[in-house]
Order: structure tokens, then C-alpha cells, then sequence
DNA sequence: TATAAAGTTTACGTTAACGTCAATATTTTA
DNA sequence: TAAAATATTGACGTTAACGTAAACTTTATA
């Protein structure tokens, strides 16, 4: 099995060892040890990845935490824990599609002021050229 | 005009007076005065929206004031600020897509996992049905 | 083998986004 | 008109998510 530096994934992922400490901390990833010395698995990054993308959205480490533990562990076999997670899934989901809605809502306002903004600098050229240069007074 | 205290204000997007007047020095809002008091008007509740809707992206106030300060405006008749803005909108609508695509990778993730715990669920019962109680020693 | 480079722990610092509390003013209701 | 409710301005507190610096150990390199 491979198995990766600090300086590795700091380069990979763009991010600060004390950021990575900060995650282990947090119990987002889980570095195995070489005598002091941290070494990450393939799952670690995974779970970096994973931990960066909920990031993006949003999540504060406590939720990304939730989520990744989610599918991270394979599916548990007591059925009420089943059901609990499949209840978590489902807040998440709809907190998902209402980002989406709301992504698809924020890029469609930023189209129009695009339009309106492209509009008016169209306007001005058809304005400049219907009075070109030469038709100026000299002065 | 319609105008509207802290308290409509409080209690139609259920955040507290504090936030307003947070949201306000930030130049998020812009409330009027009656005396001491704030004043909310229209505009106010629209970029009141806006900014909620900021926040469950995952945007800091920063990057909200300047998204709705976008959209807000007019378009500007300069040219130079009319690119400028274009290259803003750009830079948002980039981002606005990745989370997209985060959220869509999400989405997929989680549905795999609910379909292996519900298969473990459906096999649960199903071997239950195999060995119906009546089968069963009696003690 | 001296020395630089990389990694570790410990612990205090920082920033954003508010929370909370005190003191005061205003406004509404009994 | 007295009491209760609502609002305002400070100003300090809090939490999450790291940043940063010190002191030290280990590892790699000249």
C-alpha cells in the first residue's frame, strides 16, 4: 500500500501542515505513525478530498465530519442504524438541492447583468460609430 | 413606499436584531431612520435574500456584498468598469459551477451508500423471511 | 560530521460572524 | 401615567478554523 508525507499532501492538495494537523485533530483524516512522524494512507486522501470538496460548499468540519463518516465505514448491518443513517442522507440531500436551486437562482441573475452590461456597451459603440472621428468638430 | 421594522424584518427571515445590524455595518443593508430607529425598505429585504442565500453557499459577507453590489447597481455606462464587471461575474460564475459539480459528485456518493444500506436492509429481511418464527425451536 | 531541511509538540494569536450584556431611550399598552 | 415592551449604542465574549512562533528532534545533504 502507498503511503504519503505531510509535504506530499501539503503540495497535492494545496493546503498547510497545521491545516492537516488541524484536520487529524478533528478526526477527518487519521495518519498513521512512523515513530513520530505522520504517514497517510490513500484513504486519507480520500477523506482530504472529500473534506475540501464539503469545504467548498459550505459544511463546517463538524458536518463534513457527519458526511464523510457516512460513507466512509461500509454499511452497517443493525437495521435502526440503517435507518438513521438513511435519515441523515436525507438532510443532507435536501440541504444540497436548496444550494443547487440556489446556485442555478444566482446564475441566472448574474446572466442578466451580464446581458445588461453587454447591452450597454454595445449601445455605446453603435453610438460611437454613428458619429465617427471625422465628423467631429476640429476644435 | 412599503417599509418594514426589525422586528418584521427579525421575524420573516428569522435572524436576530444583531445580525441587522451586523449585516448593516457591513453594507449589506442599508436601513433608514425614523429618529433612532431603522427603517427597512424593499431593497433592504431583496438584499436581505440575497445575502441568506450567500451564506447557505458558503460565501463570506465580503463576497456577498460584492455579488450584490453587482446586481444591484445599474449597469454602469463606463466601459472599463463594464469589463470590469464581466470579468467579476466570470470569476463567480466559475466557482458558482464547481460547486455544482460538488454538490452533483455529493448527491451521487450518497445515493450509493443509501442503496447499499437499503440492500442490506432488504437481505435482513428477507433471510427473516427464510426462517419464518414458526420454524424455529420452541426453546 | 557539521549543518541545513523537514517534521513535531505546545501554546498563544487572529479573523469572521455574530452572541450577550449593560445602560439608556422610546414607544406601546394596561 | 406608570409599567412593560421594543429599540439603540457601546463593548466585551465566543466559536470555528486555522496562523504563527518557539523550542526541539530527526533526517538528509554537503
Amino acid at each position: 500500500m502507498k503511503t504519503f508525507s505531510i509535504r506530499d499532501l501539503r503540495k497535492e492538495f494545496g493546503v498547510t501542515a497545521r491545516t492537516l494537523r488541524h484536520y487529524e485533530e478533528k478526526g477527518l483524516i487519521n495518519p498513521k505513525r512512523q515513530g513520530v512522524n505522520r504517514v497517510f494512507s490513500e484513504r486519507d486522501k480520500v477523506r482530504l478530498n472529500l473534506t475540501i470538496r464539503g469545504k467548498r460548499l459550505g459544511f463546517s468540519l463538524e458536518e463534513i465530519k457527519e458526511i464523510i463518516d457516512m460513507y466512509d465505514s461500509s454499511a452497517p448491518n443493525d437495521q435502526s442504524q440503517i435507518l438513521h443513517l438513511c435519515s441523515k442522507i436525507e438532510k443532507y440531500r435536501t440541504d444540497l438541492i436548496n444550494k443547487m436551486n440556489d446556485i442555478t437562482d444566482t446564475l441566472k441573475l448574474m446572466n442578466e447583468v451580464e446581458q445588461d452590461a453587454l447591452n450597454t456597451l454595445a449601445t455605446d459603440i453603435d453610438s460611437a460609430r454613428a458619429v465617427p472621428p471625422s465628423s467631429l468638430p476640429l476644435r
